[in-house]
DNA sequence: AATCCGTATAGAAGCCTGTCAATATAGGCA
DNA sequence: TGCCTATATTGACAGGCTTCTATACGGATT
């Protein structure tokens, strides 16, 4: 996953493009997923361990894993093992590529 | 649909919230619409008609229609009818929005 | 080594989504 | 009025997604 393209507005984008973003934003288009983003975001030092966030849902630790896993695949976030606990952080790079893509250029219109 | 949230990293998102945001993150997480987007954010005056979008894809005029209505309904685009054709144009402060939802504050990690 | 705790994977059930063909609606034109 | 074009809606089907239970793996502790 390597988000590079211009703000959506600036020009039409490429076909490739298109599914590259639209592929991130799937990873965002789970309420629980954008709670564990959050989650992980603002937890005091960037990382979060995975017992912390299951506790924070009515949901089982395997479903919490899946998410885990979507959003690590979409390359939002990044895990490290930690002896017996695995911890989670952000990758503030990737959220900045989708906040470009989706910043709209100063107005044309006369 | 009315996002208002402030950025992901700076606290935990309110449960009704995070379901807002995936709501529209959910317009964004298909190709097609990724690109019809971009095709009307880009277009000369910042409007398009859905005979020159049906145009741009290999796909029916149901479709494209459908995939028009998801991103109207997420407040992303809006519509008007100019005679026989039916203009859409981008709501710019939708996408800002979710753009700040994005946005990355200041690092504060020692 | 044996066991326990924390986390991930596998497989399955049920719902949601993208796409199409067929049909309907809205507006211009003869 | 009647027809033609442009767009939307309906209904249906295939495939994917979220969630669960059950199971496996990795590491620490006794």
């Amino acid at each position: 996953m390597d988000i590079c393209c211009s703000p959506l507005a600036a020009a039409p984008i490429d076909v490739d493009q298109a599914a590259e973003v639209a592929t991130a934003f799937k990873a965002l288009s789970d309420p629980v997923r954008v709670r564990l983003l959050s989650l992980i975001a603002s937890h005091p030092g960037g990382e979060a361990y995975v017992n912390n966030l299951i506790a924070a849902f009515d949901l089982t630790g395997p479903t919490i894993s899946h998410h885990l896993r979507v959003l690590r695949q979409a390359g939002l976030i990044g895990c490290e093992r930690r002896g017996t606990w695995v911890f989670y952080w952000v990758v503030p790079a990737a959220l900045e590529r989708l906040s470009e893509v989706l910043t709209v250029p100063a107005k044309t219109t006369p």
